[in-house]
DNA sequence: ATGCCTGCAAAGCTTTTGCAGATGC
DNA sequence: GCATCTGCAAAAGCTTTGCAGGCAT
């Protein structure tokens, strides 16, 4: 069984659901997930985790940055293991899937904006909406 | 009484609600409300207009394309009016203000990045969370 | 006149919280 | 052994919907 010194460091007990709920993370690396989802693979586990506990433990997994949040459009939010990579998303409008890319270039002139208004970069969230190319329509 | 042709256009009658809530986004101009928000105003002004109503009134508009719905962090919806000038945001997590930007560079880098993954580029969401800049701390 | 609209209240969803019992260290 | 953690159920937002009456055209 792999080791998650991360969950200690955080102050956090090693218990079954947060490891459980990193492993379906872990498993699930760049498909970002809603909590629900989560819960889901867990039950089909045959493991047995409240779906208030998945929302609590991601909760405090985000405050100790071992995952990230993200509001994409529709209202819920999805988590992703944060493996502090920093990386931006491109979701496919008509599979759903996502992509992760990095652009220095825009990581750069983002800095740029934020200065040139009088302020300092603190996050920022960049989301391409897609979908294939497609040479007929 | 300003006209609001557009309304017509997408097929809405011009009815009271539908008139205050156009007017409320009007004289909110890049302030970014959300539909409490908008709903609250209303009261104060001694309107009376349900709830319910102005969540369905803003989802028709935005169908309409008349308004524009973003999911800032926090999980809730803000709307703002759709001008058809497209432009990202940029928000101060002091203050809470919202200053929309326009940068050519990255709207041509994000067509490059979607492209290049075989996809075309359909919308994006970019949004800068930033503070003010201090040279102290 | 009639078909679209609205208000109210109730339902739906996702997410959070209170509490008693369970578990890690 | 004790503080932390979990599960359940209930509550709490935000948003949508059903329905009966109201309004624009």
């Amino acid at each position: 069984m792999a080791q998650y010194p991360d969950l200690k460091k955080a102050g956090l007990k090693a218990t079954a659901p947060r490891l459980r709920v990193l492993e379906v993370l872990h498993h699930s690396k760049g498909h970002h997930l809603t909590a629900d989802e989560i819960y889901q693979r867990l039950v089909e586990s045959g493991e047995v985790v409240g779906l208030a506990t998945v929302y609590r433990v991601l909760t405090q997994f985000e405050e100790a940055k071992l995952v990230r949040r993200h509001h994409f459009e529709g209202g819920h939010s999805v988590f992703e293991l944060d493996t502090g990579a920093h990386h931006d998303h491109m979701v496919c409008m008509e599979t759903g899937r996502v992509i992760e890319f990095v652009n220095s270039d825009i990581e750069r002139i983002q800095r740029d904006i934020a200065s040139s208004h009088g302020y300092e970069l603190v996050d920022h969230h960049f989301v391409l909406y897609v979908r294939p190319k497609q040479t007929e329509e």
